[in-house]
DNA sequence: ACATCAAAGTACGATATCGTACGGTTGACG
DNA sequence: CGTCAACCGTACGATATCGTACTTTGATGT
Protein backbone atom coordinates (compact mmCIF):
# COMPACT_ATOMS: atom_id res chain seq x y z
CA UNK A 1 0.00 0.00 0.00
CA UNK A 2 1.31 3.30 -0.84
CA UNK A 3 0.08 6.40 0.47
CA UNK A 4 0.32 9.94 -1.71
CA UNK A 5 2.40 12.30 -0.78
CA UNK A 6 0.97 15.59 0.15
CA UNK A 7 3.35 18.76 -0.34
CA UNK A 8 2.49 20.63 2.54
CA UNK A 9 3.10 17.84 4.72
CA UNK A 10 6.54 17.00 3.07
CA UNK A 11 9.82 18.35 5.90
CA UNK A 12 11.93 18.55 3.09
CA UNK A 13 12.28 22.46 2.58
CA UNK A 14 13.22 22.42 -0.96
CA UNK A 15 10.02 20.40 -2.13
CA UNK A 16 7.68 22.33 -0.02
CA UNK A 17 8.68 25.24 -1.43
CA UNK A 18 7.87 24.27 -5.09
CA UNK A 19 5.27 25.97 -7.03
CA UNK A 20 2.33 23.87 -6.68
CA UNK A 21 2.16 23.70 -10.18
CA UNK A 22 5.70 22.30 -10.37
CA UNK A 23 4.94 19.74 -7.80
CA UNK A 24 2.19 18.70 -9.56
CA UNK A 25 4.13 17.25 -11.78
CA UNK A 26 6.53 15.36 -9.65
CA UNK A 27 4.10 13.68 -7.38
CA UNK A 28 3.40 10.96 -8.97
CA UNK A 29 6.80 9.92 -9.15
CA UNK A 30 7.99 10.37 -5.67
CA UNK A 31 8.29 7.73 -2.70
CA UNK A 32 8.62 7.86 0.82
CA UNK A 33 11.57 5.71 2.05
CA UNK A 34 13.46 4.99 5.25
CA UNK A 35 17.61 5.46 4.51
CA UNK A 36 19.37 4.02 7.12
CA UNK A 37 23.05 5.05 8.07
CA UNK A 38 25.48 3.88 6.25
CA UNK A 39 23.77 3.52 3.46
CA UNK A 40 25.77 4.57 0.11
CA UNK A 41 23.19 6.57 -1.94
CA UNK A 42 25.86 7.74 -4.76
CA UNK A 43 29.19 5.55 -5.75
CA UNK A 44 32.08 7.17 -7.42
CA UNK A 45 31.32 7.45 -11.04
CA UNK A 46 28.48 5.26 -11.00
CA UNK A 47 25.70 6.45 -12.95
CA UNK A 48 23.21 8.00 -10.01
CA UNK A 49 19.71 5.74 -9.57
CA UNK A 50 17.92 7.77 -7.29
CA UNK A 51 17.52 11.23 -5.97
CA UNK A 52 16.88 11.65 -2.79
CA UNK A 53 15.22 15.02 -0.77
CA UNK A 54 15.50 14.03 2.58
CA UNK A 55 13.30 14.82 5.56
CA UNK A 56 15.23 15.88 8.78
CA UNK A 57 18.50 13.41 8.95
CA UNK A 58 21.88 14.13 7.47
CA UNK A 59 23.58 12.56 4.24
CA UNK A 60 27.48 13.75 3.52
CA UNK A 61 28.71 13.74 0.55
CA UNK A 62 32.58 12.60 0.15
CA UNK A 63 35.29 13.46 -1.74
CA UNK A 64 37.99 11.60 -2.57
CA UNK A 65 41.38 12.04 -4.11
CA UNK A 66 42.56 9.00 -6.67
CA UNK A 67 44.77 7.05 -4.10
CA UNK A 68 41.86 6.87 -1.66
CA UNK A 69 42.54 9.78 0.79
CA UNK A 70 39.23 11.05 1.61
CA UNK A 71 36.70 14.02 3.54
CA UNK A 72 33.94 14.92 3.89
CA UNK A 73 32.93 17.85 1.94
CA UNK A 74 29.57 19.00 1.85
CA UNK A 75 26.18 17.50 4.08
CA UNK A 76 22.47 17.50 2.85
CA UNK A 77 19.44 17.77 4.80
CA UNK A 78 15.67 18.41 4.52
CA UNK A 79 17.12 22.32 3.50
CA UNK A 80 18.69 19.95 0.03
CA UNK A 81 18.97 16.73 -2.14
CA UNK A 82 21.28 14.36 -3.01
CA UNK A 83 22.16 14.08 -6.68
CA UNK A 84 23.14 17.38 -7.66
CA UNK A 85 25.14 15.92 -11.08
CA UNK A 86 21.79 15.83 -12.62
CA UNK A 87 21.22 18.93 -12.54
CA UNK A 88 23.81 19.81 -14.34
CA UNK A 89 23.22 17.08 -16.94
CA UNK A 90 25.37 14.85 -15.63
CA UNK A 91 24.64 11.26 -14.41
CA UNK A 92 27.94 10.65 -11.77
CA UNK A 93 30.01 12.87 -10.13
CA UNK A 94 33.17 11.66 -8.16
CA UNK A 95 31.98 12.31 -4.96
CA UNK A 96 30.23 9.66 -2.17
CA UNK A 97 27.11 10.36 -0.94
CA UNK A 98 26.12 8.34 2.52
CA UNK A 99 23.53 8.70 5.22
CA UNK A 100 24.81 9.90 8.29
CA UNK A 101 21.48 9.69 10.38
CA UNK A 102 18.45 7.95 9.63
CA UNK A 103 16.24 10.30 8.06
CA UNK A 104 13.33 9.47 5.47
CA UNK A 105 13.30 10.89 2.59
CA UNK A 106 11.06 11.44 -0.37
CA UNK A 107 12.89 9.39 -3.46
CA UNK A 108 12.67 9.57 -7.30
CA UNK A 109 14.11 7.53 -9.57
CA UNK A 110 17.06 9.71 -11.38
CA UNK A 111 16.09 8.90 -15.29
CA UNK A 112 12.57 10.36 -14.36
CA UNK A 113 13.63 13.23 -12.58
CA UNK A 114 16.42 14.13 -15.00
CA UNK A 115 12.84 13.91 -17.52
CA UNK A 116 11.03 16.01 -15.39
CA UNK A 117 14.02 18.86 -14.66
CA UNK A 118 14.28 18.76 -18.94
CA UNK A 119 10.64 19.56 -19.62
CA UNK A 120 9.62 21.62 -16.68
CA UNK A 121 11.97 24.73 -16.21
CA UNK A 122 10.67 26.14 -13.10
CA UNK A 123 11.29 23.58 -11.54
CA UNK A 124 14.81 23.37 -12.78
CA UNK A 125 15.62 26.40 -11.88
CA UNK A 126 13.91 26.36 -8.14
CA UNK A 127 16.34 23.53 -7.60
CA UNK A 128 19.27 25.27 -9.38
CA UNK A 129 19.35 27.41 -6.55
CA UNK A 130 20.09 25.10 -4.29
CA UNK A 131 22.92 24.14 -6.49
CA UNK A 132 24.51 27.96 -5.73
CA UNK A 133 24.24 27.17 -1.86
CA UNK A 134 26.01 23.82 -1.94
CA UNK A 135 28.62 25.03 -3.73
CA UNK A 136 28.84 27.93 -1.29
CA UNK A 137 29.10 25.36 1.28
CA UNK A 138 32.08 23.28 -0.51
CA UNK A 139 33.79 26.53 -0.51
CA UNK A 140 33.20 27.21 3.02
CA UNK A 141 34.16 24.16 3.97
CA UNK A 142 37.09 24.20 1.74
CA UNK A 143 38.12 27.63 3.71
CA UNK A 144 37.28 26.12 7.10
CA UNK A 145 39.70 23.03 6.00
CA UNK A 146 43.01 25.80 6.09
CA UNK A 147 42.16 28.16 8.61
CA UNK A 148 40.46 26.47 11.09
CA UNK A 149 41.04 24.42 14.47
CA UNK A 150 39.51 20.76 14.82
CA UNK A 151 37.26 22.54 17.70
CA UNK A 152 35.90 25.15 15.61
CA UNK A 153 35.34 22.59 12.50
CA UNK A 154 34.03 19.68 14.45
CA UNK A 155 31.65 23.09 16.00
CA UNK A 156 30.86 23.59 12.72
CA UNK A 157 29.76 20.02 11.81
CA UNK A 158 27.74 20.00 14.62
CA UNK A 159 25.67 22.74 14.28
CA UNK A 160 24.87 21.86 10.98
CA UNK A 161 24.27 18.34 11.67
CA UNK A 162 21.54 20.07 14.35
CA UNK A 163 20.03 22.40 12.22
CA UNK A 164 19.06 19.30 9.55
CA UNK A 165 18.46 16.25 11.66
CA UNK A 166 16.00 18.64 14.04
CA UNK A 167 17.08 17.34 17.15
CA UNK A 168 19.59 17.84 20.18
CA UNK A 169 20.92 14.11 20.10
CA UNK A 170 23.32 12.58 17.59
CA UNK A 171 23.86 9.39 17.36
CA UNK A 172 27.86 9.65 15.94
CA UNK A 173 30.88 8.17 17.26
CA UNK A 174 34.29 9.60 17.82
CA UNK A 175 35.38 7.51 14.85
CA UNK A 176 33.01 8.63 12.38
CA UNK A 177 33.36 12.08 13.23
CA UNK A 178 37.40 11.85 12.33
CA UNK A 179 36.69 10.34 9.42
CA UNK A 180 34.41 13.27 8.23
CA UNK A 181 36.77 15.77 9.40
CA UNK A 182 39.85 14.40 8.20
CA UNK A 183 41.23 14.09 11.18
CA UNK A 184 42.83 11.37 14.09
CA UNK A 185 39.64 9.93 16.04
CA UNK A 186 41.91 11.13 19.25
CA UNK A 187 41.83 14.36 18.04
CA UNK A 188 37.61 14.07 17.36
CA UNK A 189 37.99 13.20 21.77
CA UNK A 190 40.09 16.18 22.88
CA UNK A 191 38.23 18.33 20.52
CA UNK A 192 34.72 17.36 22.32
CA UNK A 193 35.48 16.92 25.68
CA UNK A 194 36.90 20.42 25.13
CA UNK A 195 33.72 21.44 23.87
CA UNK A 196 31.83 19.83 26.48
CA UNK A 197 34.29 21.74 29.26
CA UNK A 198 32.47 24.79 28.27
CA UNK A 199 29.09 23.21 28.27
CA UNK A 200 28.46 23.46 25.11
CA UNK A 201 27.79 19.43 24.75
CA UNK A 202 27.50 16.33 26.33
CA UNK A 203 28.91 13.24 25.11
CA UNK A 204 27.83 9.60 25.97
CA UNK A 205 28.91 6.44 24.69
CA UNK A 206 28.11 6.65 20.76
CA UNK A 207 27.19 10.14 20.71
CA UNK A 208 26.42 13.38 21.50
CA UNK A 209 24.14 16.00 23.17
CA UNK A 210 23.82 19.20 22.05
CA UNK A 211 23.02 21.55 25.59
CA UNK A 212 24.14 24.66 24.62
CA UNK A 213 23.88 26.20 20.73
CA UNK A 214 25.00 29.29 21.57
CA UNK A 215 27.78 28.00 23.11
CA UNK A 216 28.53 25.79 20.43
CA UNK A 217 28.27 28.80 17.61
CA UNK A 218 30.76 30.40 19.80
CA UNK A 219 33.08 27.51 19.88
CA UNK A 220 32.94 27.39 15.87
CA UNK A 221 33.49 31.20 15.26
CA UNK A 222 33.64 32.26 12.34
CA UNK A 223 33.41 29.15 10.70
CA UNK A 224 29.68 28.47 10.92
CA UNK A 225 27.20 31.13 8.97
CA UNK A 226 27.89 31.65 5.57
CA UNK A 227 26.30 28.87 3.81
CA UNK A 228 23.43 29.14 6.20
CA UNK A 229 23.22 32.98 4.89
CA UNK A 230 23.03 31.95 1.32
CA UNK A 231 20.34 29.38 1.79
CA UNK A 232 18.10 32.24 2.94
CA UNK A 233 19.08 34.59 1.06
CA UNK A 234 18.73 32.25 -1.85
CA UNK A 235 15.25 29.89 -0.45
CA UNK A 236 14.09 31.49 2.64
CA UNK B 1 36.81 50.19 -33.49
CA UNK B 2 35.22 46.47 -33.11
CA UNK B 3 36.45 43.24 -33.98
CA UNK B 4 33.91 40.71 -34.84
CA UNK B 5 34.75 37.42 -32.69
CA UNK B 6 35.06 34.53 -34.87
CA UNK B 7 34.32 31.35 -32.75
CA UNK B 8 37.30 29.01 -34.21
CA UNK B 9 39.28 31.73 -32.57
CA UNK B 10 38.54 32.07 -29.32
CA UNK B 11 41.37 30.34 -26.69
CA UNK B 12 38.15 29.90 -24.13
CA UNK B 13 37.63 25.73 -24.17
CA UNK B 14 33.94 26.30 -23.28
CA UNK B 15 32.81 28.92 -25.57
CA UNK B 16 34.54 27.08 -28.61
CA UNK B 17 32.78 23.69 -27.69
CA UNK B 18 29.59 25.64 -27.80
CA UNK B 19 27.50 24.34 -30.61
CA UNK B 20 27.95 27.05 -33.47
CA UNK B 21 24.35 27.57 -33.09
CA UNK B 22 24.01 28.93 -29.73
CA UNK B 23 27.57 30.84 -29.90
CA UNK B 24 25.92 32.41 -32.90
CA UNK B 25 23.05 34.05 -30.61
CA UNK B 26 25.86 34.98 -28.12
CA UNK B 27 28.20 36.41 -30.81
CA UNK B 28 26.42 39.94 -31.08
CA UNK B 29 27.02 40.46 -27.34
CA UNK B 30 30.70 39.30 -26.75
CA UNK B 31 33.54 41.63 -26.79
CA UNK B 32 37.23 40.87 -26.38
CA UNK B 33 38.54 43.05 -23.04
CA UNK B 34 42.32 42.76 -21.05
CA UNK B 35 41.84 42.01 -17.76
CA UNK B 36 45.00 43.10 -15.61
CA UNK B 37 46.03 41.10 -12.43
CA UNK B 38 44.23 42.18 -9.14
CA UNK B 39 41.22 43.81 -11.03
CA UNK B 40 38.02 42.24 -8.59
CA UNK B 41 35.86 40.98 -11.34
CA UNK B 42 33.27 39.94 -8.47
CA UNK B 43 32.76 40.97 -5.03
CA UNK B 44 30.52 39.32 -2.59
CA UNK B 45 26.76 40.14 -2.14
CA UNK B 46 27.26 42.67 -5.15
CA UNK B 47 25.53 42.28 -8.46
CA UNK B 48 27.34 40.31 -10.86
CA UNK B 49 28.00 43.00 -13.99
CA UNK B 50 29.96 41.03 -16.44
CA UNK B 51 30.54 36.96 -17.32
CA UNK B 52 33.92 36.47 -18.33
CA UNK B 53 35.25 33.43 -20.44
CA UNK B 54 38.93 34.01 -19.62
CA UNK B 55 41.39 33.26 -22.69
CA UNK B 56 44.94 32.00 -21.61
CA UNK B 57 45.66 33.23 -17.88
CA UNK B 58 44.16 32.49 -13.87
CA UNK B 59 41.32 34.02 -12.09
CA UNK B 60 40.78 32.98 -8.45
CA UNK B 61 37.45 32.66 -6.67
CA UNK B 62 38.04 33.64 -2.81
CA UNK B 63 35.99 32.46 -0.25
CA UNK B 64 35.64 34.62 3.42
CA UNK B 65 34.14 34.54 6.33
CA UNK B 66 32.01 36.78 8.08
CA UNK B 67 35.21 37.56 9.86
CA UNK B 68 37.16 38.37 6.98
CA UNK B 69 39.34 35.28 7.41
CA UNK B 70 39.77 34.13 3.55
CA UNK B 71 41.35 32.11 1.07
CA UNK B 72 40.73 31.11 -2.40
CA UNK B 73 38.69 27.94 -3.36
CA UNK B 74 38.95 27.56 -6.56
CA UNK B 75 40.60 28.84 -9.95
CA UNK B 76 39.21 29.53 -13.52
CA UNK B 77 40.80 30.25 -16.23
CA UNK B 78 40.18 29.24 -20.54
CA UNK B 79 38.33 26.11 -19.77
CA UNK B 80 35.72 27.68 -17.62
CA UNK B 81 33.84 31.04 -17.04
CA UNK B 82 33.20 33.23 -13.94
CA UNK B 83 29.93 34.11 -12.69
CA UNK B 84 28.62 30.64 -12.30
CA UNK B 85 25.80 31.83 -10.02
CA UNK B 86 24.30 33.33 -12.53
CA UNK B 87 23.49 30.00 -14.36
CA UNK B 88 22.54 28.80 -10.78
CA UNK B 89 19.55 31.88 -11.40
CA UNK B 90 21.37 34.32 -9.11
CA UNK B 91 23.10 37.68 -9.32
CA UNK B 92 25.62 37.10 -7.06
CA UNK B 93 27.65 35.13 -4.38
CA UNK B 94 29.16 35.32 -0.91
CA UNK B 95 32.46 34.84 -3.09
CA UNK B 96 35.24 37.28 -4.47
CA UNK B 97 37.21 36.47 -7.90
CA UNK B 98 40.14 38.25 -8.81
CA UNK B 99 42.35 38.34 -11.53
CA UNK B 100 45.36 36.30 -10.43
CA UNK B 101 47.00 36.49 -13.91
CA UNK B 102 46.64 38.73 -16.46
CA UNK B 103 44.40 37.66 -19.48
CA UNK B 104 42.29 38.53 -22.56
CA UNK B 105 38.64 37.55 -22.25
CA UNK B 106 35.71 37.22 -23.86
CA UNK B 107 33.14 39.37 -21.94
CA UNK B 108 29.63 39.29 -21.89
CA UNK B 109 26.68 41.60 -19.77
CA UNK B 110 25.50 39.86 -16.96
CA UNK B 111 21.48 40.45 -17.74
CA UNK B 112 22.14 40.25 -20.94
CA UNK B 113 23.48 36.80 -20.52
CA UNK B 114 20.99 35.85 -17.89
CA UNK B 115 18.13 36.44 -20.76
CA UNK B 116 20.26 34.28 -22.96
CA UNK B 117 20.49 31.27 -21.32
CA UNK B 118 16.82 31.28 -20.05
CA UNK B 119 15.96 31.62 -23.71
CA UNK B 120 18.46 29.31 -25.05
CA UNK B 121 18.46 26.04 -23.49
CA UNK B 122 20.91 24.01 -25.25
CA UNK B 123 23.31 26.97 -23.78
CA UNK B 124 22.40 26.96 -20.47
CA UNK B 125 22.90 23.34 -20.44
CA UNK B 126 26.56 23.24 -22.32
CA UNK B 127 27.45 25.79 -19.61
CA UNK B 128 25.95 23.73 -16.63
CA UNK B 129 28.06 21.21 -16.84
CA UNK B 130 30.71 23.73 -16.09
CA UNK B 131 29.34 24.38 -12.89
CA UNK B 132 29.46 20.47 -12.23
CA UNK B 133 33.24 20.92 -12.89
CA UNK B 134 33.99 23.41 -10.77
CA UNK B 135 31.63 22.01 -7.35
CA UNK B 136 34.10 18.73 -8.02
CA UNK B 137 37.11 21.38 -7.70
CA UNK B 138 35.78 23.02 -4.69
CA UNK B 139 35.09 19.36 -3.19
CA UNK B 140 39.01 18.62 -4.01
CA UNK B 141 40.22 21.88 -2.51
CA UNK B 142 38.41 21.48 0.76
CA UNK B 143 39.93 18.08 1.04
CA UNK B 144 43.02 19.34 0.11
CA UNK B 145 43.19 21.71 2.61
CA UNK B 146 42.13 19.51 5.46
CA UNK B 147 44.45 16.59 4.57
CA UNK B 148 47.94 17.87 2.39
CA UNK B 149 50.58 19.51 3.35
CA UNK B 150 51.90 22.95 2.33
CA UNK B 151 54.24 21.94 -0.19
CA UNK B 152 51.56 19.60 -2.39
CA UNK B 153 49.10 21.78 -2.21
CA UNK B 154 51.68 24.58 -3.76
CA UNK B 155 52.26 21.89 -6.59
CA UNK B 156 48.77 21.50 -7.18
CA UNK B 157 48.00 24.87 -7.24
CA UNK B 158 51.46 25.66 -9.57
CA UNK B 159 50.03 22.65 -11.98
CA UNK B 160 46.47 24.12 -11.95
CA UNK B 161 48.13 27.60 -13.25
CA UNK B 162 49.99 25.99 -15.72
CA UNK B 163 47.08 24.16 -17.14
CA UNK B 164 45.66 27.82 -17.51
CA UNK B 165 47.99 29.94 -18.55
CA UNK B 166 49.79 28.34 -21.04
CA UNK B 167 53.19 29.58 -20.42
CA UNK B 168 55.95 28.09 -17.99
CA UNK B 169 56.47 31.35 -16.29
CA UNK B 170 54.39 32.23 -13.98
CA UNK B 171 54.85 36.20 -12.64
CA UNK B 172 53.43 35.40 -8.88
CA UNK B 173 54.90 36.60 -5.81
CA UNK B 174 55.04 33.86 -2.68
CA UNK B 175 53.11 36.57 -0.56
CA UNK B 176 50.52 36.31 -3.05
CA UNK B 177 50.37 32.41 -3.11
CA UNK B 178 50.38 32.32 0.72
CA UNK B 179 47.15 34.40 0.55
CA UNK B 180 45.54 32.35 -1.81
CA UNK B 181 47.07 29.11 -0.18
CA UNK B 182 45.93 30.45 3.46
CA UNK B 183 49.35 29.79 4.92
CA UNK B 184 52.08 31.86 6.25
CA UNK B 185 54.43 33.80 3.38
CA UNK B 186 57.68 31.90 4.54
CA UNK B 187 55.67 28.70 4.32
CA UNK B 188 55.68 29.09 0.63
CA UNK B 189 59.39 30.02 0.73
CA UNK B 190 60.22 26.92 2.40
CA UNK B 191 57.92 24.57 -0.21
CA UNK B 192 58.90 26.40 -2.57
CA UNK B 193 62.50 25.91 -2.36
CA UNK B 194 61.96 22.36 -1.09
CA UNK B 195 60.63 21.98 -4.63
CA UNK B 196 63.23 23.54 -6.32
CA UNK B 197 65.51 21.46 -5.11
CA UNK B 198 63.75 18.49 -6.93
CA UNK B 199 64.15 20.62 -10.02
CA UNK B 200 60.86 21.29 -10.47
CA UNK B 201 60.88 24.77 -10.54
CA UNK B 202 63.02 27.70 -10.46
CA UNK B 203 62.22 30.33 -8.58
CA UNK B 204 63.07 34.32 -9.53
CA UNK B 205 62.32 37.42 -7.92
CA UNK B 206 58.83 38.13 -8.59
CA UNK B 207 57.69 34.71 -10.71
CA UNK B 208 58.23 31.23 -10.86
CA UNK B 209 59.82 28.98 -13.96
CA UNK B 210 58.12 25.61 -14.31
CA UNK B 211 61.20 23.54 -15.19
CA UNK B 212 59.73 20.42 -14.42
CA UNK B 213 56.22 19.11 -14.83
CA UNK B 214 56.58 15.61 -13.97
CA UNK B 215 58.51 16.28 -10.87
CA UNK B 216 55.82 18.79 -9.98
CA UNK B 217 53.53 16.20 -10.48
CA UNK B 218 55.16 13.84 -8.02
CA UNK B 219 55.49 16.56 -5.35
CA UNK B 220 51.46 17.25 -5.65
CA UNK B 221 50.86 13.55 -5.36
CA UNK B 222 47.00 12.55 -4.91
CA UNK B 223 46.30 16.34 -4.37
CA UNK B 224 45.97 16.71 -8.06
CA UNK B 225 44.14 15.59 -10.96
CA UNK B 226 40.42 14.34 -9.83
CA UNK B 227 38.83 17.82 -11.38
CA UNK B 228 41.23 17.72 -14.47
CA UNK B 229 39.39 14.29 -15.02
CA UNK B 230 35.87 15.27 -14.28
CA UNK B 231 36.61 17.82 -17.06
CA UNK B 232 37.75 15.86 -19.68
CA UNK B 233 34.92 13.08 -18.77
CA UNK B 234 32.59 15.76 -19.27
CA UNK B 235 33.49 18.62 -21.48
CA UNK B 236 36.73 16.96 -23.22
C1' DA C 1 26.58 -12.30 36.27
C1' DC C 2 29.90 -12.62 32.90
C1' DA C 3 32.39 -12.32 28.68
C1' DT C 4 33.25 -9.66 24.81
C1' DC C 5 34.14 -5.93 22.00
C1' DA C 6 33.45 -1.45 20.10
C1' DA C 7 33.96 3.13 21.77
C1' DA C 8 36.24 6.47 24.27
C1' DG C 9 40.03 8.45 27.18
C1' DT C 10 44.81 9.18 27.60
C1' DA C 11 49.69 9.57 26.65
C1' DC C 12 54.01 10.75 24.26
C1' DG C 13 57.32 11.69 20.94
C1' DA C 14 57.34 13.41 16.19
C1' DT C 15 56.12 16.63 12.68
C1' DA C 16 53.86 20.45 10.26
C1' DT C 17 52.81 24.82 10.58
C1' DC C 18 52.44 29.19 12.95
C1' DG C 19 53.71 34.02 14.48
C1' DT C 20 57.11 36.90 14.36
C1' DA C 21 61.05 39.01 13.10
C1' DC C 22 65.47 40.29 11.11
C1' DG C 23 68.60 40.81 7.37
C1' DG C 24 69.94 40.41 2.58
C1' DT C 25 68.87 41.10 -2.33
C1' DT C 26 66.97 43.03 -6.34
C1' DG C 27 64.41 45.50 -9.60
C1' DA C 28 62.03 49.77 -10.47
C1' DC C 29 62.18 54.41 -10.50
C1' DG C 30 63.87 58.96 -9.79
C1' DC D 1 73.61 55.59 -10.86
C1' DG D 2 71.81 55.65 -6.32
C1' DT D 3 67.82 54.82 -3.44
C1' DC D 4 64.24 52.36 -1.62
C1' DA D 5 60.44 49.51 -1.14
C1' DA D 6 59.16 45.09 -2.17
C1' DC D 7 60.52 40.58 -2.12
C1' DC D 8 62.80 36.65 -0.43
C1' DG D 9 65.62 33.64 2.76
C1' DT D 10 66.11 32.26 7.23
C1' DA D 11 65.54 31.47 12.15
C1' DC D 12 63.34 30.22 16.58
C1' DG D 13 60.15 29.25 20.04
C1' DA D 14 55.21 28.12 20.26
C1' DT D 15 51.27 25.46 18.98
C1' DA D 16 48.25 22.25 16.51
C1' DT D 17 48.01 18.03 14.96
C1' DC D 18 49.79 13.51 13.91
C1' DG D 19 50.82 8.41 14.46
C1' DT D 20 50.64 5.10 17.51
C1' DA D 21 49.35 2.57 21.18
C1' DC D 22 47.85 1.31 25.71
C1' DT D 23 43.97 1.54 29.02
C1' DT D 24 39.32 2.14 30.56
C1' DT D 25 34.41 2.07 29.95
C1' DG D 26 29.95 0.71 28.78
C1' DA D 27 26.54 -1.79 25.85
C1' DT D 28 25.24 -6.21 24.29
C1' DG D 29 24.41 -11.01 24.10
C1' DT D 30 24.50 -15.41 26.61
Amino acid sequence: MTYSIVQSEIRNRLLRGLLPSEFERLQPHLNRISLEPGIVVEKPDRPIATVYFPEPGVISVVARTLGGTQAEAGIVGPEGMTGLAILHGLDRSPNTSLVQMACRAIAIDARVFRGLIEERRPLHDHLLRYAQVFAVQLAQASLCNGRFTIEQRLARWLLMCHDRADREDLPLTHELLSLMLGVRRAGVTTALRSMEALGAVKTRRGGINLRDRDALERAAGEAYGVPEAEYERVLG
